[in-house]
DNA sequence: CATTCCTTTCAATAATAACTGAAAAGACTA
DNA sequence: TAGTCTTTTCAGTTATTATTGAAAGGAATG
């Protein structure tokens, strides 16, 4: 079992990339299989995960589809074995746009229709509140709009970042950076 | 139990954000007595927002206490009452404001130092493995300098954003718009 | 088409995270 | 300082989420 520094070093990393995940909503395992496809880049089968990060099959099975699903790692073959293996093949640039493009896509259109509904809701019945309940109202569909406003400039960020790609987001954060600055 | 379309308005946004904050490894429950607070602006204190979110006394109190810490809401009093008040009076962008500095101070730089970490343990022992595994040891080592290398583009550019302030959110998303373009 | 090898599924179980409620601590009042 | 009101703490409980392992389902092989 002799662990030499490329395999400490990547089993440190493994075990902190699946702390990060914990705490951004992802699982700890979805997580580490992840990071241990990343960071040795080398097609690993369900068996190879399941022992290097001491989990069971169905499990590895899990988390396996669930990053294919993201896009995060794809299925592929070593000539002459039956197996499935697994790779992913991402640098840092894609992996980051394939993860921000995923989480937008599902959380952000559903948030600004909370939003939205809220707001229409609001308009239809405001008349019909009690006098003093009335400010309230305005104040309240203030701060809808407000977040509104808010997620759609944000949002057309991120586009402009995602779009840019990895080539151009140097000169972008140079750009940033002097449009700030005075 | 008469429930008008602002409470109602009020509670659907409640829920939504409790949801939002639970797929973002925030607890429902925080989430929700943040969101009850931010959307109500009023003065709460601890038995309105058990009442409200219906869950305990010792449930609020953790996390009433939590979110004062991450600066997101404050400890305020109402005169002749001696009990303990809270209110967010932050508007969307001090809010996105407050959590990303959080976050941002609470993770980027434990995952830089781990990446680092990993770094210099392969520097020094690499010469000492096979010689099949000194390439891996390469290719590793830079993957973890591009992520480092990311990590710190992303970090200057959101640097840049929070310290540009609400005002010119505007004006940046549409140089960031711009640049990217042509 | 039977065998072998591999993957997926899912009910049962384990692990983790969140919540409760009552007791202790703290703070203001007279 | 005793009495009253309020907040905090935390051991015990509940709820949620993640994991296992074995059985069923597929797919390639001879």
């Amino acid at each position: 079992m002799g662990a030499d520094a490329l395999d400490r070093a990547q089993q440190t990393f493994v075990r902190r990339w699946g702390e990060m995940g914990a705490t951004w909503g992802i699982s700890r395992t979805m997580a580490e299989v992840h990071a241990l496809l990343f960071i040795t880049g080398d097609p690993l089968c369900t068996d190879d995960i399941m022992h290097m990060l001491q989990i069971s099959r169905g499990n590895a099975s899990m988390n396996l589809r669930q990053l294919v699903n993201w896009g995060l790692i794809r299925r592929t073959h070593l000539r002459g074995d039956r197996k499935e293996y697994f790779i992913s093949d991402l640098d840092t640039w894609q992996m980051f746009e394939t993860i921000t493009r995923e989480r937008r896509r599902r959380e952000v259109g559903p948030i600004i229709d909370t939003l939205k509904q809220c707001r229409s809701d609001l308009a239809g019945d405001t008349p019909k509140l009690a006098k003093e309940r009335q400010q309230k109202a305005v104040d309240c569909d203030k701060k809808l709009q407000d977040m509104l406003d808010f997620i759609n400039t944000l949002d057309v960020m991120v586009d402009a970042v995602l779009s840019s790609g990895s080539e151009q987001i140097g000169m972008l954060s140079a750009a940033i950076s002097s449009t700030v600055k005075r």
